[in-house]
DNA sequence: AGATGATGGTCAGTGATACTGACGTACGGA
DNA sequence: TCCGTACGTCAGTATCACTGACCATCATCT
């Protein structure tokens, strides 16, 4: 399991490498798009990583121009953390595809249908977690 | 997916978290349970770490009474990391119920039938790779 | 046997990463 | 206005795995 991946990060993350981007930029960037503007601590909770972090996430991605930090006019203590046009140009176009081909090269020994089967499988183990602790808390600690 | 494996990781690592030791310990110690005694570099190349890691993994597993290192009688450079008694019976009796039941935990959401389609899903994901460069090459280095 | 190159294990040093804790700023309610 | 809380930032720290150098051992060639 760990192995699997393992092998697909390492896949993901050399078909984000072109682009300067880890895979976290990427999960980033998606969840804007998805969600809209969002402020550092809401993309960090989502993604399970400290608030800390997401400040050097966010840096990086305003540094290439992806996205942009807008006070959040309701509460200024947020930003609003928003797409630029060349960040949503960047992802539909380059990012997306790559992502997928990332996909379909981890993918490869399975037929279609279980890939879609794979994936199903996956989306449920991920999002039907209703009431049971999970997202949250992470493991570390030594 | 990468939530998946965050969610796997930490449900796995805090069911090891009670003997001390982290997933690759449990991945080193099964992979000696299987296969039998093992240099550290064929250990190290199998999980796809690093040897000077791999040091501190089997120091770590040494001082714990669950392996033990001997030389390899054909070939003096190389040890032969075997399990102790001590090993195989805490792998046997607390470490795979433990793992069982974190993997039961992650696949609550599954019914049976899909935990076994899941399960041999990605047994095929990991191990039908055969011809394509996996297994080694990290994909670090940021 | 002696020389040379390759492999296994070890260790100190390095680099990357993500966290802890403290700080300033802004909200919200009394 | 005061107090408690949440957001973002930064310096310091801990962890982790790797790089590079080293010695011991093996394998091969002469």
């Amino acid at each position: 399991m760990s192995k699997a991946n393992n092998l697909f990060v390492e896949i993901f993350e050399s078909a984000m490498e072109p682009f300067g981007l880890r895979s976290k930029d990427f999960a980033v960037l998606t969840a804007i798009d998805a969600m809209g503007p969002q402020s550092q601590q809401q993309l960090a909770r989502s993604h399970g990583i400290d608030r800390t972090t997401m400040v050097s996430v966010v840096d990086g991605l305003e540094r290439l121009g992806l996205v942009q930090r807008s006070r959040d006019p309701d509460d200024r203590r947020k930003y609003a953390i928003a797409l630029t046009g060349e960040g949503v140009s960047l992802l539909r176009h380059k990012l997306g595809p790559a992502m997928l081909s990332a996909l379909d090269a981890f993918l490869t020994p399975l037929s279609p249908d279980e890939r879609e089967q794979f994936n199903r499988l996956l989306w449920r183990l991920v999002h039907e977690r209703d009431g049971v602790a999970a997202g949250n808390g992470r493991a570390r600690q030594g």
